[in-house]
DNA sequence: ATACATCGATTACAGATGTAAACGACTCGG
DNA sequence: CCGAGTCGTTTACATCTGTAATCGATGTAT
């Protein structure tokens, strides 16, 4: 799984990373908010299978889907790779940024 | 200006951003590392122009580029979709994922 | 004057992405 | 058995992105 995860691909991976595993049905139910047809998730679901991002489990007539790469890791290379563009691999001034914009809390800043 | 800055317009804003006004040809002088040819460069420069990311001064026959944004707002924006993405919204994971990767410096970490 | 270099603009084209309809196989209620 | 629903798969299609070739106009050197 080298292949990166798109924005929409990424909030299906969210419902699978909260709960699995799901069948196709389930991970649309929970996609709800966005209004997307149950095809959309199918089609979403299929890449991310393709690109071995999530396995799949026959369960009778159809598949129960499950992550098959850690959050974290992608996140950590997603921000990563955001650092490097916008702030030439130093993250100072890009934590600088958010501690400005007062979302961190005096709790977090401690327990740094 | 609130369309996105594909990943290969931000290496030709960052050029802009270093110094300006400059030439296409400049510009494609120093994203030499980057391998491209000129038609490449020009053809950025057009789409960046076109979406108001850059100004563009008619010199004789040719143009001369500046930006037309701020660098500081942009990587404001994109630290805050991703953060909105990746951490839904709460930026001390990132901030906690940064710090573990050691390069936060304890200076930086005074400076909060 | 003429050939060549150079400009921006137009056109190209494949791969990724968002969003989905259509399709053939299968199952289940009557 | 038969029609309706449900599966995953295939196909569709517009937009965006990366990467350029080509073109018509114009400036420049001989």
């Amino acid at each position: 799984m080298s292949e990166r995860i798109s924005e929409a691909e990424w909030q299906v991976m969210e419902v699978l990373w909260t709960q699995h595993p799901l069948t196709a049905q389930d991970v649309a139910a929970r996609l709800q908010p966005t209004g997307w047809g149950l095809t959309t998730v199918k089609t979403l679901l299929s890449r991310l299978a393709a690109k071995g991002a999530l396995t799949t489990t026959e369960e009778g007539r159809r598949y129960l889907y499950a992550p098959a790469v850690d959050r974290a890791a992608i996140a950590a290379g997603e921000s990563r790779r955001l650092v490097d563009r916008l702030f030439g691999g130093r993250p100072a001034p890009l934590v600088a940024h958010l501690a400005e914009r007062g979302e961190l809390s005096p709790a977090d800043i401690a327990e740094l």
